[in-house]
DNA sequence: AAGAGTTGCAACCGCGTGAGC
DNA sequence: GGCTCACGCGGTTGCAACTCT
C-alpha cells in the first residue's frame, strides 16, 4: 500500500498501462473514471482514462484510413451539424470524435491550401473588397456571405427554421464566425459537387455494429472473456489486485512473443 | 545522408453541463 | 436553489513519422 501520493503521470501510455485500464474497464464499467484511475493503480486522471478508452482502447474501433463512403459522410455531417464532433461519430460506427475531428482539420487545411494557391496567382485581392481587413480568415472563403449560404454561419440548414426555441447548431452559431467555419465554408463549396451518401445509420447513439476489427486495440488480445461478465459485486474481490493484471499482462505477453 | 519542413495522430486543457447532495 | 464534482466535448498542442530538398 502506497502512503505517498504518486505524481500523476502525463504523456504516450504504454501497453502495459493500457492492459490495465482494459481490465478495469471490463471490471468497473466505462463510466466511473476517477474512480477506475485510482483503484486501477494508474497515476492517471479519470479524464485522461476516458479518453485513452474512447479513443484508442474500445472493442468497437476501427483504425485505419477513412473509407470514401466515410469521408463523404463526415464532410454531409459536418455540413449539417458544425464541429459536433461526437454527434458526427455517432453516425459513423468505430470511428471516435478526436480521429474525425483530426481528419477533419488535416483534410480542410489541405483543401484550403489549395484553394489558396488556386486563387492567389491571378487575383491576389480579388476578393478582399468584401473581406473585413482584420478577418484575415475570410480571405479564404470562395465566396462572399451571402443568404444563400448563411446556414453555414449558423451551424446548419435547420437553423433557418424560424423556431422559438433554439437548437443546439444555433446556439453554436451565436458563438460567431470561427476558424472553423472556414472548414464548414470549404466543405459547402465540396459539398456541390460531392452527392450526401447518408444512408441511414441508427439515429440514436454508437451501436458499434460494424464487424469486428482485427486492426483494433491489440490489448484485447490479453483481456480473458469471463473479465467483461463479471458483475460489480463479483468484481470487488479483484479491487486490491492490480498487481495480479501487471502479471497477467506480462505472462499474455510472454505467450504471444513466444 | 542529413537537415528542414510537413503531416497525422495521440493526448492534454479548459469549459459547459448535469447529477447528486 | 445553490454548491460540488465528475463527465463529455471541442479546441489546441506536442511529437513521431514521413517527405522534400
Amino acid at each position: 500500500m502506497k502512503m505517498v501520493q504518486e505524481e500523476i503521470r502525463k504523456g504516450p501510455w504504454t501497453e502495459k498501462e493500457d492492459f490495465q485500464l482494459v481490465c478495469f474497464v471490463g471490471l468497473f464499467g466505462d463510466r466511473r473514471w476517477d474512480f477506475i484511475a485510482k483503484v486501477s493503480g494508474l497515476n492517471r486522471t479519470g479524464k485522461s482514462c476516458r479518453l485513452r478508452w474512447v479513443n484508442y482502447l474500445h472493442p468497437g474501433l476501427k483504425r485505419g484510413k477513412m473509407t470514401p463512403h466515410e469521408e463523404r459522410l463526415v464532410l454531409e455531417l459536418h455540413s449539417q451539424w458544425g464541429n459536433r464532433w461526437s454527434r458526427i461519430a455517432r453516425k459513423l460506427p468505430g470511428r471516435t470524435d478526436n480521429e474525425i475531428k483530426n481528419y477533419w482539420r488535416t483534410h480542410m487545411r489541405k483543401k484550403a491550401q489549395e484553394r489558396k494557391r488556386a486563387i492567389s496567382p491571378s487575383s491576389p485581392s480579388s476578393n478582399c473588397s468584401s473581406s473585413a481587413p482584420h478577418n484575415p480568415k475570410v480571405d479564404l472563403l470562395p465566396f462572399s456571405e451571402t443568404e444563400e449560404r448563411s446556414f453555414h454561419d449558423t451551424g446548419g440548414p435547420k437553423a433557418l427554421a424560424p423556431t422559438g426555441k433554439k437548437t443546439e447548431e444555433e446556439k453554436e452559431a451565436d458563438k460567431g464566425y470561427s476558424m472553423d467555419d472556414i472548414w464548414k465554408d470549404i466543405a459547402f463549396s465540396e459539398e456541390n459537387t460531392i452527392k450526401p451518401v447518408y444512408d441511414g445509420y441508427k439515429e440514436e447513439g454508437c451501436d458499434f455494429a460494424c464487424p469486428p476489427n482485427p486492426m483494433a486495440s491489440p490489448v484485447w488480445d490479453y483481456c480473458p472473456d469471463s473479465l467483461w461478465r463479471m458483475d460489480e459485486e463479483e468484481s470487488k474481490m479483484f479491487l486490491p489486485m492490480s498487481d495480479q493484471f501487471i502479471s497477467s499482462y506480462e505472462h499474455g505477453m510472454a505467450s504471444l512473443t513466444g
